[in-house]
DNA sequence: CTTTCTGCAAACGATTTGCAGCAGC
DNA sequence: GCTGCTGCAAATCGTTTGCAGAAAG
């Protein structure tokens, strides 16, 4: 994630173009931020990060990146939600939940694994007639430091 | 889901007694709902099944119903939750989720496919000791009604 | 009787939106 | 200059909470 942070600047601009939308500071500054950690960041956490930003600029901004396909917003449990990167900009990942704390890892999921989710998609397309976009596999418990906190 | 409906009343009975709580009314028309149906429900759904309840109420109640671990609540992509029976009481079972109209229908995966998942929680709590308690595996895109109506 | 529930209305917190001024092209 | 972006403050919306009366044990 080191040069190809140019390379991301330039899809992400390409794609905000393609909706008519300009890659302002503010915007470029969200894609900084999500572009320079390994998990999804909270609206406080992106905040921290783009010193000056305005609250509903950001909230703004992370819509439209996320109606351009360059970022993804996701809800957990806990009623606050966090952004990444869209998929095909990180690869596709999963996630590994504390719901004491609420935060979030990133985790790559074996071949063998993801092609079992692909075969019950399938499964449920014929089944329902749901056209699957892509899925979600979430692992959910409690994190080393809120166990260690708990006691 | 038919004369299990006196046994789920029970356990819920059960389980709210032993936090302190009474089987009232409210809380047995939110459980009559949820044990009646085969998605998870949202607010609205789960007032309209139960007549004349207070809205602060049926928060109320099912936050204390989730407590008794009698009630699951979760929360997909658009920010109104859903509630389902805990999983002890229906079974363990994955989502498919229509991220235009926001509808859940639950669905099972193959035991293979749920072995893959225990195996991958083993390997997170061996590398980053993190307890995994339970799992979450969405299939996300777009369910029949608005595949048709989005033309 | 005492304690827990209930409905109502007010409070909350995350997110959204209206608006007037500033910035990109 | 025109159009879109920004910050600010006000508005929304799902959800939570304080309170006084009703109900359960």
């Amino acid at each position: 994630m080191k040069d190809s942070l140019i390379e991301l600047h330039h899809t992400a601009d390409e794609r905000l173009r393609r909706d008519g939308q300009r890659y302002t500071a503010n915007r470029r500054a969200l894609v900084d931020a999500l572009g320079d950690t390994d998990r999804p960041l909270s609206m406080g956490e992106l905040l921290e990060r783009s010193e000056g930003m305005a609250q509903s600029s950001a909230y703004r901004n992370l819509s439209i990146l996320e109606d351009a396909g360059v970022v993804h917003r996701l809800v957990t449990s806990d009623d606050t939600a966090r952004y990444e990167l869209a998929e095909d900009l990180t690869g596709h990942h999963h996630h590994v939940i504390c719901d004491t704390c609420g935060s979030v890892l990133d985790i790559d999921a074996p071949p063998e694994l993801e092609r079992g989710v692909h075969a019950l998609a399938e499964s449920v397309a014929a089944t329902h007639g749901f056209v699957v976009a892509h899925h979600r596999l979430d692992l959910v418990g409690t994190c080393a430091a809120c166990a260690s906190a708990r006691r």
